[in-house]
DNA sequence: TAGTAACA
DNA sequence: AGAC
């Protein structure tokens, strides 16, 4: 794992900090993960799709519909959650700076179009815990802005084996993805971009 | 509005 | 960036 550490905006980011080989397990550990519980597109709670693709790991999982956003104990379909995979652990556990072990690891799955808008991880419950996140894939714009929705914002391109921490100032700041770069990796056959998000929620 | 479209 |  590379050590180099670089800011953005309050977000730790470490360029590079999986290797080829690295990410090739990850992936094929959360194609287990996807097998035992499926990706579905959540709803906003005025009914919208979101473009993304989600699935977790781990004792909860992030969950949009109707009645807003929260975590759950299971799969929409009633399964549990599988564990959160040894590779990912192993990334918290490198750059988190925390003892507590993370309860969700959220996978979402970026088509060449998807894109997430500016959003607050607000749904914990604990903000001392850090936000860590892995990109896997196509290049994505990645935008942080401050802590109001009208706060100045700023874009940086994420890639293939990064990995940002959201930490401190930047917990709760707005961040979203505006758009990916297709075909900026080979790392998924089918293109498009996994980013895994891991959380202490409670 | 974890979304979108129109418009400047 | 703001409005819806």
């Amino acid at each position: 794992m590379t050590p180099e550490k670089l800011e953005f905006r309050g977000v730790a980011l470490y360029p590079g900090l999986l290797d080829r080989p690295a990410q090739e397990a990850m992936v094929a550990a959360l194609r287990r993960v996807a097998e035992a519980a499926p990706m579905f597109h959540p709803e906003s709670r005025f009914g919208k799709r979101m473009s993304v693709k989600m699935t977790s790991a781990g004792a909860f999982g992030w969950v949009s519909d109707r009645r807003g956003y929260r975590y759950e104990r299971r799969h929409p379909s009633g399964v549990a959650w599988p564990p959160i995979p040894a590779e990912v652990l192993a990334v918290w556990q490198a750059v988190s700076g925390v003892e507590r072990a993370p309860e969700c690891c959220l996978v979402n799955y970026y088509s060449e179009t998807a894109r997430m808008g500016l959003h607050q991880d607000i749904d914990e419950s604990d903000f001392a815990m850090p936000v860590v996140s892995i990109s896997l894939g196509d290049d994505a714009l990645f935008r942080v802005g401050g802590l109001e929705r009208s706060d100045p914002t700023a874009s940086t391109w994420l890639r293939s084996g990064d990995v940002c921490v959201l930490a401190g100032e930047a917990r709760r700041a707005f961040h979203g993805i505006d758009r990916l770069k297709p075909g900026t990796s080979t790392l998924l056959p089918q293109g498009g971009r996994l980013n895994v998000t891991l959380r202490v929620v409670t």
